[in-house]
DNA sequence: CTCATCATGTAAGGAGTTACATGATTGG
DNA sequence: CCAATCATGTAACTCCTTACATGATGAG
């Protein structure tokens, strides 16, 4: 159910087009909360019937139609409403950690690949957070110049604080993936002796 | 795809019915990958279907049914292809961190509240995972114990390092968490000077 | 004229959630 | 006889994935 808010979060700072919306998302709350274009664009359907978002129809040429999205009264406060309610919480449900509890039953290469791979994966997201995070702290990235050129002055500082505060979250849990991961191989080294 | 996994790790043990199995695995593979029962029955149903596991129909009293079902060669087969397998990694959906990224949009008191139930929420597994931890350096949970009676004398080091290390990577996970609510908290208090 | 980008979707299926539903056996 | 536990499910729904599908516009 957080799509629609991670929507609704990037709408608030002002009208986009689905596309638009959608490039958006991978470059900002995407990294956070993925989510793909056939799943953007009926959302984006669905809140439009349930009241939060209207669109705008524009003609793109002769027969193009282009739609802009903008946030309603009622979507402003689904979403004010969302940020205040106790978030849920799902359930533990970690591969990763499932294979891990059980590498006894496969071979020391398979088990040294799996860490391997583990290491990459975390690797490669830690690397995307670390770039938001720089983008965040140089104000480079375009979702958050837009959000604080219509950001009082007195709330820019927790605008950029809020957001810098998740990304380096972020990047400790990569890192203590990746550290992990790390032990694992050197388990396997001390097992194999 | 994972689910079918924990309950083939669980079931290569040794034959267990729906019912055992579904108590086994909340106190086991349970705390990594968690299911309620009304994914299990029919995940089994779909199991037997497919050749990886055979059921053994008992009758209970007049008409009650009980199904012991035991791991086929196919299974285990099944099993082992998926530990040699690369894990597929699902993308990042990371509701917490989504919201954190926003909290520039709520009050100050409804951060404080998100924040200390991530707190709470993360504090609860560290102490499942904790406890799991201890019975795994006991060797006083059921399933290990019934495991380790079928594991020749040479592979239970192995066994028991695999679960250990499995749950160590969680309990840090934990904590980071708790640690980056903390800092929240912390956040908070600076932001509101 | 053609390719990159803009622009918008549908359809089928898998996985998981929540709620509901039923009945048997055993111990007190 | 009644409650706890044993024992087994179904049904409806939401969310997400993967693959497919189509067409317009603008720059070179």
């Amino acid at each position: 159910m957080s799509l629609r808010y991670a929507l609704l979060a990037l709408l608030r700072v002002g009208p986009l087009s689905g596309y638009d919306l959608q490039k958006q998302f991978a470059q900002s709350v995407g990294h956070v909360w993925h989510a793909p274009d056939s799943q953007i664009y009926p959302e984006l359907r669905k809140m439009v019937q349930e009241g939060l978002i209207e669109a705008e129809e524009q003609t793109r040429g002769e027969r193009g139609i282009r739609r802009v999205y903008h946030v309603t009264p009622a979507g402003e406060r689904d979403f004010l409403d969302w940020m205040e309610a106790p978030l849920d919480y799902q359930r533990v449900r970690d591969p990763a950690h499932l294979r891990a509890a059980y590498l006894e039953a496969t071979t020391p290469e398979s088990a040294r690949r799996f860490f391997e791979r583990h290491i990459a994966e975390w690797e490669g997201e830690l690397q995307q957070w670390e770039d938001e995070l720089v983008r965040i702290e140089t104000v480079s990235n375009a979702m958050l110049i837009r959000r604080l050129a219509v950001t009082p002055e007195a709330e820019r500082e927790r605008t950029i604080a809020f957001k810098h505060f998740a990304y380096e979250g972020l990047v400790e849990r990569a890192r203590g993936e990746i550290a992990w991961g790390r032990r694992g191989l050197e388990l396997l080294d001390r097992l194999e002796r």
